[in-house]
DNA sequence: TTGAAAGCGCTAACAA
DNA sequence: TTGTTAGCGCTTTCAA
């Protein structure tokens, strides 16, 4: 309130206002509030306001050595999907009282190894990670050595060292070949990504087992890869059209991968869902908005970052990986019936 | 190195190995390392490194009163416009060694205001703010009285005490409006948006403007306004259908709106380009995934970032706004020749 | 219930 | 070129 130009009041300021001590001030505006008479008590609470005090967080920090920070590396903020967990976090841990630092390593091993670094300097209370790369980041992780807790996020990494939250690729590929299954398909091929090696092989291992256990076909030369980008889907449905093979469904390891494949299934006349069934992966926003809208499966991202969070602010020593139930969602790009309008 | 399981290692650790006093030891390795001999400077260094010390950001951050950070608000982190933005004033802000603590105010005035108020505590060196709304958000922004520096983003609210970074409304709805003359369109229709009321008037007032300017009609009935939302879109259109009239074009303010509005004149067997020409704004990423693609206005978000961040750093303390001029892409939402294809 | 004093880890003014 | 010392603003022993 009464500005005066001057600089930022500090608890001295409002001790001497008040009357009372500076550690008096201290307790009195904060948790320790109890210990202090509440005439004291109230007579600091004024002094404050009237100053317009606040308290100085880095101070704070430097003496509790606890800043309440968050920090977080996403391989790339404008990825819809780390958007999403980023937009989760920030949620959950604005209820617990805590910031985010945010960082993108854009996809660079260099940058991301700088910015663990950063962090572990000590100015975050705990880091959540989604690696680069499910084995080139390794090294890295398994390098942050401080004492403050570290979560991997959505992939794991063959560090051992630190807990991980991500999908559970068995169940959600199993519900996509089931549907396959269901809607007809008795051949499918698959489009990989390069990026995200250990994630991608997972991922076809459970493909591949749900096959098998549905009775479906899935021959070698119908698993091709892409780049993680929709040029990339288009690419990988060339090559797949080279060969002689084709499949009644192609499954792709991500929307983005999927874009590009329907579009250059179009381009060549084949018609998607009519002449082959194909699903995406992670349910990015424009899964909705294209068409055909994608048959997807949708991660689950507010129960990621609630997970991953909680163990960040628990702090349990205990190193464990949870793998979240991801949910089909059905949308035109498997649907045979006459729903389906253009 | 030889970590023995201790507590981090601090400057006063180095500086005993180093056998030099701590003040030498912060010269050494700091910027006024060109004071220090270069035996000496050797010899920190390699205690540091022996050490694995590595400076106390917080400690460093109260003795500087500088934090090396820059709090933003955005209203929605997952608005891709937005994450673009923030995006883009990350990297600029790595470029420069700043980090960022990135703030969601979930399109809530309240929370916008508190996230305000902690920023102001001194955690940050500068904040920039997407404001949630131009008129209502204004207050709490000119409450910011901190001496630190804000600058206003995107949406330029009526609060006049600070600087401000947007686009060239004015330049960008002419832009439009000529390629929808050039393309043959007479007249139009508009869809503005509920959300942001400034920007919609200011646009919506040049978008008048330009039609004077080129001759095109735009009849006070086909100017409706919209939910900022693609089902916005949608209604938006099914109002203008209740009219009697009928527009060559239909210009929206965002991307969104003309997807929802593109959707629903389908719907109604009504053709996009062939039957109406629809525009949108921003050049969101799915602008180009979307069928018909969207003609639309791309916003220049790393300039913006990068005047934004200049700005804030160098602290300039007079007030400007800055209109940064937006770019045509057209696509085929506003395309007649053959080259359509679907 | 309150106060005096120390100290979190760092940098910089001043002195040598 | 280097060391001594103070102090950024806060919280918390310890003592009264």
């Amino acid at each position: 309130m009464d500005q005066k130009g001057r600089r930022r009041p500090v608890l001295a300021d409002v001790a001497r206002r008040a009357g009372v001590s500076q550690s008096t001030a201290s307790r009195a505006l904060s948790a320790k509030a109890s210990l202090i008479s509440t005439a004291t008590q109230q007579r600091v609470k004024k002094a404050a306001k009237e100053l317009g005090y606040q308290t100085n967080p880095i101070a704070r920090s430097l003496r509790l050595s606890k800043t309440s920070v968050i920090g977080m590396i996403v391989p790339s903020i404008s990825n819809p999907f780390f958007t999403r967990l980023v937009e989760e976090v920030e949620h959950v841990l604005y209820e617990n009282n805590y910031y985010l630092y945010l960082s993108d390593s854009r996809r660079n091993l260099d940058t991301e190894a700088r910015l663990l670094r950063a962090f572990e300097s000590g100015s975050v209370d705990g880091v959540l990670i989604v690696p680069c790369h499910e084995v080139k980041s390794a090294p890295s992780i398994a390098d942050f050595t401080s004492g403050i807790p570290l979560i991997q996020l959505d992939r794991p990494t063959t560090c051992t060292k630190f807990s991980g939250v991500g999908i559970d690729e068995r169940q959600s590929m199993f519900s996509v070949i089931k549907h396959l299954k269901d809607s007809g398909a008795k051949t499918i091929g698959v489009v990989t990504s390069k990026e995200t090696e250990l994630t991608s092989m997972l991922r076809l291992k459970e493909t591949e087992e749900a096959c098998r256990f549905y009775d479906v076909c899935l021959p070698r030369k119908l698993i091709v890869e892409g780049e993680h980008s929709i040029s990339g889907g288009a690419e990988a449905v060339e090559t797949l059209l080279a060969s002689n093979l084709f499949p009644d469904a192609l499954v792709c390891f991500s929307d983005l991968l999927s874009v590009g494949a329907i579009k250059q299934l179009k381009d060549q006349g084949i018609g998607v869902p009519e002449d082959v069934l194909v699903t995406g992966f992670d349910d990015t926003p424009f899964a909705e908005l294209f068409r055909p809208s994608l048959t997807t499966v949708r991660q689950p991202v507010e129960q990621m970052a609630r997970t991953a969070v909680s163990m960040l602010l628990e702090a349990s020593s205990s190193v464990s990986h949870y793998r979240l139930p991801g949910r089909l969602i059905r949308r035109e790009s498997t649907l045979l019936e006459a729903s389906y309008q253009d």
